[in-house]
DNA sequence: ATTAGGAATTAGAATAATTCCAAATTTACG
DNA sequence: CGTAAATTTGGAATTATTCTAATTCCTAAT
């Protein structure tokens, strides 16, 4: 099953009428397509402002609505950094996220090859863990990488 | 240096007038006693209702001030797990936080022996990390020690 | 096509945690 | 002791998010 999440700039309009037993409104459509176009881990309010631009009448609350429902149907993560306001994030991979302080900008980062928390933490028997998330602030450095 | 955070439960007198640089105010001793005495990671409110019984004057917003102060000056730690209002917990040692789902209670988790998280993530070159956050939620296990 | 019924959208009101504010109090210190 | 700076206080303000009730939209069965 080909993930959409990997898909470079889905259209709304790419975006079957269910996903993951979801009913795909215009709305959803819209929203999520939001979030794969620019993958910076905008706010509701920023996502909210950019649907604006191709759906002037979608409202505040639908954007909402919109993101409850794709980040319980798993195909949308919710970022919490600290205090700061929910962030939503189309990458479904194991990642975390790393805040540079100077930027402000998000990063996601990955584990090293096949290192898994729940290997390194000290967890009783018969935990399970249905829920995580680890969250990073720093200087990110400069990845020799990706130049300009 | 012993750490205060380790003292069973130390009432308000025992803080010297100035720990960490930080001005001990009779409303800051309070605040951090209420903290060390029930480790229970309770909230702003928590501990204002608490702190209330042996000082009925104190305000909320002092209680917000105080933890604020002590935070800063890394007596105590905040703990935030999703969008829930924020948690505080005197524990200094580098810990990370698991919210039973069944009981909402939440327990410290340390790491296995000798493992850094820095270790395991894909950061770039030069990254520093200046704070770092790990919040799981589940069915967290009974420990098979402490049986009642 | 038409329509009934459930789901989704909408605008605005409501909520709740947290922060801000300005005045009163306390504290440190010369 | 007297003064300046820091802290506390109660209440107002803020802000992200949720709720509400009315409307609109879909679906799918006739």
């Amino acid at each position: 099953m080909i993930s959409l999440a990997q898909i470079k700039n889905p259209k709304p309009e790419d975006f079957p009428p269910e996903l993951e037993g979801l009913r795909m409104t215009k709305q959803r459509r819209e929203v999520l397509a939001t979030l794969l176009a620019e993958r910076d881990h905008p706010t509701a309010n920023n996502v909210f402002q950019r649907a604006q631009k191709r759906m002037p009448t979608i409202s505040l609350a639908t954007v909402y609505n919109c993101l409850e429902a794709l980040v319980t149907h798993n195909l949308v993560k919710q970022v919490n950094i600290e205090r700061e306001s929910t962030r939503y994030c189309p990458n479904l991979s194991d990642h975390c996220h790393f805040q540079d302080e100077s930027s402000g900008q998000i990063h996601d980062v990955v584990f090293k090859d096949g290192v898994k928390l729940e290997d390194i933490l000290e967890l009783p028997e018969g935990t399970e863990i249905s829920h995580l998330e680890i969250s990073l602030k720093g200087i990110f450095g400069k990845s020799s990488l990706s130049p300009k």
